[in-house]
DNA sequence: AATTTTAGTGGACAAAGTCCACTAAAATGC
DNA sequence: GCATTTTAGTGGACTTTGTCCACTAAAATT
C-alpha cells in the first residue's frame, strides 16, 4: 500500500491536472458551446442515432437538463430529431451538417490542444508522456 | 510527435480521467462544501495568514465571488478575518477550530478516495500507477 | 500633491444544474 | 388481457455557481 507521502503526491497530481485540463476546457470554448453542451454533441456524434435519454445517462447529466440543451441544438441546425421506429416514447437524434462541421472543429481543437499541452516536450519525452498515461489508462480504465 | 491515434488516447483518457475526478469531487461533497468551497478552505488552511486576493488568485476566481464565499465561512464560523497589520485595505485570514476540524475531515476523505480508488488494484500495481503519475508530473509540473 | 492601482464589497445578472410534476407510451404482474 | 408500474421526454420553478460592473478607501506611483 502507499504512503501517506505518495498519496500525497497523488492529490497534488489531480488538483494539479484538473486545473490545467480545466483551463483547456475554458479555451476550447472559444466555440459557441459550454462545456456540457461539447460533450452533449460529441457523445451524440459517436453513435448517430442515440437517444436522449442515452445521453444522459451516458453522461450522468439530469434528463430534463438535457432536453434543454438538445432543445438549444435543435433551435441552432446542430441536430434533427426523428420518431424512433422502435419506440413511440423515444426520439432518435442525428447531426445535421452544420452539427458535423462543429464536431470536426471541436475534435480539430481538442486534438490542437493536446498538442500544444506536449508542444514544451521534446519527441522522445512524448513517447514518455504517452505511455505513462497508457500505464494509467490500463490501471484505472482498462480492467477487465 | 505523436501519432493521430495516441493524441486520441491522450483525449479519452482526459475525458475519462476527468469524469472518475468530478465523480470523487461530488462524493466529496458529503461535506457541507460545494467544491470550489472546499478548495478556498484548502487553499487558506495551507497557510493561515493568507488574504483574500491571494485565495482568488490562486485559485483562478473572481474576487467579489471568492468575497462573498469568505463571507459565508466567516458567518458559518469557520475563519477569522482580521485587519492586516501592513495594509489597512487588506484583510488576513485564519481558521477557527471549526474550519481547522473541517480541513481534517477534508483531507481524511480525500486521503480514502484516493485509497478507493486503487483498491482495486494489487501493491504491486499501485505501485506502478504511482511511478507512471510521478511521470506525469514531472513532464507537466515540475519543468524546470 | 495628483493620479493610478489595488483590496475588498455588493448589486444585478447570466449560466449551469436540480427537483418536481406531468403526459403518453411501454413493460410488467397477475 | 387488463391494471399497475416503469420509462422517455418536456416544462416550470428554483438553487447554485459564477461573472461583470461600480463603488469605497487605502496604497503605490509619478
Amino acid at each position: 500500500m502507499l504512503s501517506q507521502e505518495e498519496i500525497s503526491s497523488i492529490r497534488n497530481f489531480n488538483r494539479d491536472y484538473t486545473k490545467l485540463l480545466g483551463i483547456m476546457n475554458k479555451k476550447v470554448l472559444d466555440t459557441p458551446l459550454s462545456w456540457t453542451e461539447g460533450r452533449v454533441l460529441l457523445e451524440i456524434s459517436f453513435n448517430n442515432d442515440k437517444t436522449p435519454i442515452a445521453v444522459a445517462s451516458n453522461l450522468g447529466l439530469d434528463k430534463s437538463y438535457t432536453s434543454r440543451i438538445i432543445k438549444r441544438f435543435e433551435k441552432n441546425n446542430l441536430i434533427n430529431k426523428s420518431p424512433s421506429s422502435t419506440d413511440s416514447r423515444s426520439i432518435e437524434l442525428s447531426l445535421t451538417s452544420d452539427g458535423e462541421s462543429l464536431v470536426k472543429e471541436l475534435n480539430k481543437r481538442s486534438d490542437q490542444q493536446i498538442d500544444d499541452l506536449l508542444s514544451n516536450l521534446s519527441s522522445s519525452e512524448q513517447q514518455e508522456f504517452y505511455q505513462a498515461m497508457t500505464v494509467l489508462d490500463n490501471l484505472l480504465f482498462n480492467r477487465k
